[in-house]
DNA sequence: ATTCCGTCCGACCGGTCGGTCGGTATCAAA
DNA sequence: TTTGATACCGACCGACCGGTCGGACGGAAT
């Protein structure tokens, strides 16, 4: 299903995430995506089947784009909470790079799946695999002795409320920042209050 | 505009209010609504001028409820993290013991507003309310030396985060936590693992 | 007995929704 | 030069959307 063409689609792709992040499956409609890239709506039918298969494609892109980058980031780290916190930070640096990213993931998480069994599988392993992967660093150093036995599950919701949430929250979040959650000087303050909280809070020991 | 009669209007905004969590505003028909409640849609136009107005009215209603109950539960404490936590402890209270207050909570939190300016402001200051009373706390909590000298919005953002949006994340959650995320054992667990994290992620000296 | 009002209904409106269909232009392989 | 596949379009479809309208029913006040 590649050689479909790859500029269209793609443009297609990257319209429909800002629109489905900003206001949700239903809320926006064929035509609207297909005006916003330039082609009819029928252009639209021929390379995504359906409308939830555009939907799809769009979460699968995210969830696919998080788990290489994470997957990209080297972790030499022998300490167990500087490899949690590695992967992270690597998660936060995507999220504050793309709003639309953190607003669409959140809305997959916490929304009733109207979706087909068949993708709704796939789409699941996917995001299990990224939060295993943080999950398990955390366990061995539960394990080592070097973090505290917390919870893992109730670790990860922790973890994903803190960063996923607060880079999705639109115009609360902007109230409460001023504009400009994603700017560099509050991405590195986000980054320090999430890392202190944490390491305070995980760590068995704090120098 | 009270004397309309409670029960009917009542029972739309019960209704309302289930089907807006699990699914958003522009997914939920007004004729879905009318069935469930076992009324004729022109009904629901009586009691409401229109679907917004009976999405805000849903909203408005769950703000009041958390505020009353923050507002309700006396704090004679003088330790300013007990302050803080007492509160938050109250509203997973009312998180945890109903679900669609989450959902539809963490909706509106990071949902674009598609709102009337009026309303809007309204409902934007019952939130900036519920949220100062936490963060003046803390605020408290750092003069008088108690408590790190954290950022307020971060922790609010990070409280928001680990509060609202584990009661409100659904299939994930329940695949997290195994379908339990509302049983009393998984919620007393939440609040201790949020306890613990706070607790050592905000406090100065650790006892 | 009449008036009035809150409550509710069925029928209907214009518009939009996701999706289909027949057809055209392009280009590469045969 | 034909064939076939890809990319795209305009016109169209039935279903459904939020919302309106005129009227029916019942109880309370006059």
């Amino acid at each position: 299903m590649q050689p479909i063409a790859p500029s269209s689609r793609e443009k297609i792709l990257e319209t429909a995430e800002v629109l489905f992040a900003a206001r949700g499956f239903s809320a926006v409609g064929m035509r609207e995506v297909a005006d916003r890239v330039g082609l009819s709506k029928s252009a639209l039918f021929h390379h995504f089947a359906s409308k939830l298969e555009l939907y799809l494609a769009v979460v699968e892109r995210i969830l696919v784009d998080i788990d290489a980058r994470q997957e990209a980031a080297a972790q030499p780290k022998s300490d167990a909470f500087e490899r949690v916190w590695h992967w992270i930070e690597v998660t936060i640096d995507t999220l504050a790079e793309n709003p639309s990213h953190a607003r669409l993931l959140l809305r997959t998480l916490f929304e009733e799946d109207d979706v087909a069994p068949e993708d709704e599988d796939h789409l699941d392993q996917l995001l299990a695999k990224i939060l295993r992967r943080v999950g398990q660093a955390i366990q061995e150093g539960i394990d080592r002795g070097e973090l505290r036995p917390v919870s893992i599950p109730h670790t990860l919701q922790s973890i994903v409320g803190m960063t996923v949430y607060h880079f999705a929250s639109g115009p609360v979040g902007e109230k409460l920042f001023g504009d400009e959650i994603y700017s560099s000087a509050q991405v590195r303050q986000r980054k320090e209050e999430v890392f202190q909280l944490l390491r305070r809070g995980l760590l068995v020991t704090i120098d």
